[in-house]
DNA sequence: AGCACGCCGACT
DNA sequence: GTCGGCGTGCTC
């Protein structure tokens, strides 16, 4: 395009050709496009370098873009080529960051356009940032002749004369003058305006603040993980406490040490919306709130944290996966806490698991990584065994008290402990162990992980079942609303009064149970109890949250119902005993995670159980006794759990021992879609080493109105999945209306 | 991801 | 005869 009036110099003046250079766009495209170097006011092309940020036009649009590494490729031809826009004032992407990208793009078999889109996922921050215009007094300037000052004007000087400057608005408000006396007056010289450059900085953490007095077992490990920090060199190293432990104040230390060292801290957290306890203690341990990054940010606090870690004037950032990607200027440190949360995968857009991106992330900066968790994920301990990971492990239970006793309750028709008086979920052990706890005014809880007051709703009179019109599930009733949702798509239907399939009337009845009938059934049978619930629609802003952790810890609650949510680190010191409604619930549905998930998640809840002076109890309500996960959850045996499940893997060549990615083939029109996964079926490459699974209806075959297909591809370690998947889905093009998606190391099979 | 181009049904 | 549905393909 020669549109841009530089007709005279567009041309080099040795090859009479402009120079142009690769730019990567925000577009889901895997490689660089040409553009041509702009040109400065002196008509000279403006060289930039890799990893400058510019607005270039793609199609009719303008988009962000990253000047890529490599030459142009020259044979593109010249009509085709665009000039880039500008360049922005931001700090380049360094290397290490552009290798990251280029890596997760090639892992993940995402374009790179579409990895890169999330390190420049705040445009705002990309575009030359003004400032407000403030107004302040110029001092000493006398007013010209013929210029009074009105009253009007003199209130106006009078509120300019204070220290700091003033925005028009706010001005003409507090003054009382329309904005034309402001205006007169800068005018005339009295007062002037200037743009002030927001200040980007987070207050630096106070490094002087003393920690917490360290045991000998933790002042190992801190300093093991001090002088990590120190040697600027790549390790990964799980730091392996129970619940209690101070895993956390132990790597503060580490944080600490990398703050002395100039380097900037990242901690990943699973879940930060539950995390104030988290920034809490970051807070008292060093003084700040340090820079916060999650999908809740407003806009100008995402464009103030993303420049501020940029310009490294954000020290710590405490943020969820998507924080991994941030432009660090000198990033020291990662700790991925609770690392074997299900919640660091990534599964939508492009998939990842944080935490192994936090590993690769840590290599190309060369710093540290630690994992931290109570429960490590058995991808972790195997790469601890094989000499991979380091790993720190933390004595005992903080404060002397010893892990609860869990004992297991067998839900089977033939045993006693199963026989209670009337229909409901809680046997009669539970029961009793319920009234004991709270008659010695102690706390207890009931863990459930199901939403609601009952996963399905049928007709009694036709058998109808309750189901969700865009998804394979069941409608769970919620009481409280009167309404039946799906927990996949989010739908959402009135409880209808009569049977929507043969129109009988008050006939469709619940089955089973959610937390909400758990509350229920609670109330009913200890109606002196203080009964609360707690799931993840009952604490629906912070502010609630705080509220209810607050009255469960004041014992204004003394017996609580949860969810999951109650397993996540918060403390509740009169807590001594939990009870397990359904302990299976988990080990269904065919994932090769599901055993750890259980285990991982009931030995949390477990943890709950007494933490102060006195020693907690645990309940495990289950139809499976002796399940693996079961034994070893009653003999507090966790290494025992790996290693078993370890075996069970490896017998079938499952992860960490093999590699798995999963096809998903998805469509609108089930018989379209079945005759593409044929074709594909009929193009399956034979591999050895390797093979292919499939096509299977998904799990749930039908999500949000699309039909689902999956096919597995199962490879020895030695192989990587990635190379299959490409080759073999290159072979067979699907039809618009069909989409493909490789998810590289699975770890839902929905 | 957008956005335009292109080819078949209900309308001013 | 056109307006507009969304299937298809491209973006340096």
């Amino acid at each position: 395009m020669f549109e841009s009036g530089h007709d005279l110099t567009l041309f080099d003046q040795n090859t009479k050709k402009p120079l142009r250079c690769r730019v990567q766009v925000i577009l889901p495209i895997d490689r660089p496009y040409d553009y041509i170097l702009p040109y400065g006011p002196d008509g000279q092309q403006i060289n930039l370098e890799p990893g400058q940020i510019v607005q270039v036009p793609v199609g009719r649009r303008i988009l962000p873009g990253v000047v890529w590494d490599g030459a142009a490729d020259e044979d593109v031809p010249l009509k085709k080529l665009k000039e880039i826009i500008s360049v922005s004032e931001a700090i380049p992407l360094k290397a290490e960051l552009r290798k990251f990208v280029e890596w997760v793009s090639s892992y993940t078999l995402s374009p790179q356009g579409s990895v890169l889109k999330m390190a420049l996922s705040v445009p705002q921050a990309l575009e030359t940032i003004v400032g407000q215009k403030l107004y302040h007094l110029v001092v000493g300037r006398e007013p010209q002749e013929g210029f009074r000052i009105t009253a009007a004007r003199q209130r106006v000087l009078d509120l300019v004369s204070d220290s700091g400057g003033w925005v028009l608005g706010d001005l003409a408000k507090e003054a009382a003058v329309s904005s034309s006396v402001i205006k007169g007056l800068e005018q005339a010289g009295l007062i002037e305006s200037y743009f002030d450059r927001p200040d980007f900085s987070f207050p630096a953490p106070k490094s002087d603040i003393k920690g917490p007095e360290l045991s000998h077992g933790q002042r190992e490990a801190a300093d093991d993980l001090m002088a990590r920090v120190r040697e600027h060199v790549f390790s990964t190293v799980l730091l392996d406490g129970v619940t209690g432990s101070g895993k956390t104040e132990v790597y503060f230390e580490a944080v600490e040490a990398a703050m002395k060292e100039g380097r900037q801290v990242l901690v990943l957290l699973p879940e930060i919306a539950l995390s104030s306890q988290w920034l809490d203690r970051f807070e008292q341990r060093f003084g700040v709130a340090p820079a916060e990054w999650h999908s809740e940010l407003s806009p100008a606090l995402r464009r103030k944290t993303w420049r501020a870690v940029s310009e490294g004037k954000a020290s710590v950032v405490v943020g969820a996966r998507s924080a991994l990607i941030l432009p660090y200027d000198n990033l020291g440190l990662i700790i991925v806490d609770e690392e074997h949360e299900g919640s660091f995968k990534q599964e939508d857009g492009v998939y990842y698991h944080a935490r192994d991106m936090a590993v690769v992330r840590a290599k190309c900066c060369s710093c540290p990584v630690v994992l931290a968790s109570a429960t490590p994920a058995l991808e972790t301990m195997i790469n601890v065994q094989n000499g991979r990971y380091d790993r720190l492990i933390l004595p005992g239970r903080h404060g002397g008290a010893g892990m609860p006793d869990v004992e297991l309750i067998d839900l089977r028709f033939d045993k006693p402990e199963r026989l209670n008086t009337g229909p409901g979920w809680l046997s009669q052990a539970l029961r009793g162990a319920i009234r004991k706890t709270l008659d010695a005014g102690e706390q207890a809880m009931l863990f459930l992980n199901r939403r609601g007051y009952a996963p399905l709703t049928l007709c009694r009179t036709c058998g109808h079942r309750m189901q969700c019109p865009h998804c394979t599930a069941w409608l769970v009733e919620h009481r409280r609303f009167a309404r039946l949702q799906c927990h996949h798509c989010g739908f959402n239907t009135a409880l209808p009064n009569a049977c929507p399939s043969c129109a009988a009337e008050d006939t469709l009845v619940a089955c089973g149970p959610g937390v909400e009938r758990i509350v229920e059934e609670a109330k009913k049978l200890f109606p002196d109890a203080n009964v609360a619930l707690m799931a993840s629609d009952t604490m629906t802003s912070p502010a609630a949250t705080r509220e209810m952790v607050k009255s469960i810890q004041n014992r204004e609650v003394n017996l609580l119902v949860g969810t999951q949510v109650v397993a996540k680190g918060y403390h509740f010191p009169y807590l001594t005993l939990v009870g397990v409604v359904d302990a299976d619930l988990g080990l269904f549905g065919g994932d090769l995670r599901a055993a750890e998930r259980t285990f991982q998640l009931l030995h949390q809840v477990a943890g709950r159980a007494g933490r102060a002076e006195h020693k907690g109890r645990v309940l495990l309500q289950t139809s499976d006794p002796n399940h693996p996960v079961m034994q070893t959850l009653k003999a507090g045996d966790r290494d025992k759990f790996l290693e078993q499940e370890a075996e069970t893997r490896a017998r079938g060549h499952l992860p960490p021992f093999g590699r798995l990615a999963a096809i998903i083939v998805s469509g609108p029109d089930e018989s379209e879609l079945d005759n593409f996964c044929a074709s594909l079926a009929r193009a399956i490459p034979q591999i050895d080493g390797a093979q292919i699974l499939g096509p299977a209806p998904a799990p749930l075959a039908l999500l949000r109105g699309k039909f689902r297909r999956r096919f597995l591809i199962m490879s020895k370690r030695s192989i990587a999945p990635q190379g299959i998947a490409k080759e073999w889905l290159s072979r067979v093009k699907p039809s618009s209306r069909i989409r493909v998606v490789v998810d590289i190391d699975p770890y839902s099979f929905l």
